[in-house]
DNA sequence: CTTGATGTAACCATTTTGGTTACATTGGTG
DNA sequence: CACCAATGTAACCAAAATGGTTACATCAAG
């Protein structure tokens, strides 16, 4: 214990991914391959397909198979904001409740479920809301804005 | 992999625990233990007095030693936000950048640490914002009402 | 039919999380 | 003063999460 700056990389590197898909695409490459993606992710292809996966169970890209195939987008970059790949590939909430349920005959342990919920509820709501007003494509514009 | 639903349940703990003491405290007594708050909570003391020693770090609890010893509240419930308890709790990051640096020849490689960075900044703060929202008075009127 | 890449399962090392034991320390009380 | 209940922490552990890696069946264009 104590350490802290645990949370994952997954939204990073989901968004490293298809930014570079993007930017990929517009320089005039039919697919991307989940090796190239990796490469510059400095990640292992497979990390980077398990990720590709959801984001097409989502919508947000499609896979081509056989020779030739790699990965494409399925909207532009300006269609997809942060939100749609948060909720692509991060199901679960932010704040877990108590591991092991409290004591029901305590009047805090009985009630505390329900008024975190409702307070968590809404902590998501406003980190959706967040997710939600950038899109990809303002990520490409920064990158390239910066370089 | 693939599971989800992580989060850890500091946050939810942290506040029963305070709640329970700001509710023990206003029924007459002087000080709360470790072990009552945790039979409510439904975990073990040391989990509790490890956070009630961050919580304390913070200003928000007291403890007293010796006989007759135990934690009592350093502000009222209502001049606590659970923002208070949040950032005496968990200091490190929701979202995490890449494990292992990116390329940093490539364009995206290159620029996407400070672009996301900036969003993931913006998130941090509507969240915190939010957090900032709740007092535990406000969730202890909630746990009365619901009782 | 060959080939290069997807799609997944499987396994592993590392880290996080939280539960548990253990024990030195504290300070009021009998 | 000795007792004793509770803090404050270290140490250890089990379970889960996170990512990296190997392996391989499958697919489809050439």
């Amino acid at each position: 214990m104590e350490s802290d700056v645990s949370a994952n990389s997954r939204l990073t590197i989901a968004a490293h991914a298809l930014t570079w898909i993007g930017l990929y695409q517009r320089r005039g490459h039919e697919v991307a391959t989940s090796e190239q993606i990796a490469a510059s992710a400095n990640t292992n292809p497979v990390v980077i397909r398990r990720l590709l996966a959801k984001l097409s169970k989502a919508g947000l890209v499609d896979s081509r198979r056989g020779a030739g195939a790699g990965w494409m987008l399925a909207r532009d970059l300006a269609a997809i904001t942060l939100l749609d790949v948060y909720q692509a590939i991060e199901p679960g909430p932010v704040f877990a409740m108590h591991r092991a349920a409290p004591d029901p005959e305590c009047v805090v342990g009985h009630g505390i479920g329900p008024a975190m919920t409702a307070v968590y509820d809404d902590v998501e709501a406003a980190l959706r809301g967040e997710l939600a007003k950038t899109t990809l494509e303002d990520v490409l514009r920064d990158i390239l804005k910066a370089a």
